[in-house]
DNA sequence: CGAGGCCTTGAGCCGGCTCAAGTTCGGTGG
DNA sequence: CCACCGAACTTGAGCCGGCTCAAGGCCTCG
């Protein structure tokens, strides 16, 4: 597995809350330590296969997933075959809120992934204990929702250019770490389905980006940005 | 103000949840009727204008609103003036849910409207007599997630006709009242902003499904259906 | 070294956009 | 009641950004 990838050797060893490095920002941090050693004994690790489906359209998922490490991708089909990437899911973020509802689309793995996973029962019992469990999958829905409209305002609004521009802020968003060079977990026609843009234009749209100066080189999975230039259309 | 207004007078004049037709829907389902009873007294009823800003973006909203008659439109600006309408709220949605980021689109009454407000101290703290109401919550998240998506796949793959299909079947959808009439309570701009087309090309979309026999008649805010044809473009 | 994905590039086309007139309609004042 | 006005909507003509179809590179893996 190289190293650039989203999914640490360690944490796949680790199998254990307390060296997981999302938990601080992640649905556990309302949890006390004590309480945290205890579900960290009895709490259910999974390793999902690149491609594999953490949830499937039509279907209802009986448990939430955090993501640990690995990324994954929301997808959804027309009855036609057209398909749309709904959603890019990162470390740190949560499949499968609904207790309900079935899912609308089906996550997939871009790469090997680590995630943990709760009933929404046992969710439920626990929220007695610690309340702020439901205030955070409240907070959690909300920010979904703004990531939501933001794809929404890309797709209504913004040209090609401005499209893979956004994502690839979004993209160095979520890599803080290896400055310059983006790592693309999935490929062009993923990216392309979230963007609502043909393959092709993609393609000529990186290529155009490269030739504007924006970015430095586009290579298969690796963009090398421009450092100089703030990515300010 | 016209009958086909979403905006009915006995609910102008009632003020009290007991006649609120929204109610066994909506978030207050969750409360028993004793209680309810007191809310309904100390409960904050609002008439808001046509073109009023429910909620700002920007603004952090200290009140989660109910819908009872009218509806809003979502309203999000990019830098250069680009308008996107990120959603329309119909009665018995909710607008700011939100309790602690400030907003990202500003909610606008399409037609003089009436909402009832909970401050989200007070929710949060009923919540520990009535937790259904967190709960509620979060499932309304879910579901305006939902719509998004939806939302998401009309913009990213859907061509001009299926957009304006896709539109007048969700407001048939809201108004299953006056069969094979469609009342626009928004403007053409409003929907070209929602659908992420130009008006020119709503209006000559418009004009082409009626020549097709998929609409009888298509004039200001009123829009007749052709009955037989189940809009199955 | 060959096969098969995946990505890029080319050429031409078309759906939706732009710019620019009309047209309709509700409201307002005479 | 009519004349006028402005806003909202429709229609027309031409253009262009992104799509389609098709070929050509380039990795990876056997």
């Amino acid at each position: 597995m190289p190293q650039h990838t989203f999914c640490t050797d360690e944490l796949k060893n680790a199998g254990f809350c307390s060296v997981c490095k999302i938990r601080e920002t992640s649905l556990c941090a309302t949890v006390d330590p004590e309480e945290m050693q205890l579900i960290s004994k009895t709490m259910a690790h999974h390793s999902i296969k690149e491609g594999q489906a953490l949830v499937s359209a039509g279907e209802i998922s009986k448990y939430l997933y955090i993501v640990v490490s690995g990324v994954f991708r929301l997808v959804r089909f027309m009855d036609d075959g057209r398909r749309q990437i709904t959603g890019f899911v990162f470390p740190g973020e949560i499949v499968g809120v609904s207790r309900t509802k079935q899912s609308i689309h089906t996550a997939e793995a871009l790469e090997p992934s680590l995630v943990c996973s709760f009933s929404h029962s046992y969710l439920n019992e626990i929220s007695h204990r610690f309340p702020d469990i439901k205030d955070k999958l409240i907070a959690r829905g909300d920010t979904e929702l703004e990531k939501a409209e933001d794809h929404i305002m890309l797709l209504g609004k913004q040209t090609a250019h401005e499209r893979v521009i956004s994502f690839i802020e979004l993209l160095l968003a979520k890599q803080s770490g290896a400055d310059n060079r983006i790592y693309l977990p999935m490929s062009r026609q993923d990216i392309a389905d979230y963007l609502g843009l043909r393959l092709e234009t993609l393609s000529r749209t990186l290529a155009s980006l490269k030739k504007d100066g924006h970015l430095q080189k586009v290579s298969g999975r690796f963009i090398d940005i421009s450092s100089d230039t703030e990515m300010t259309k």
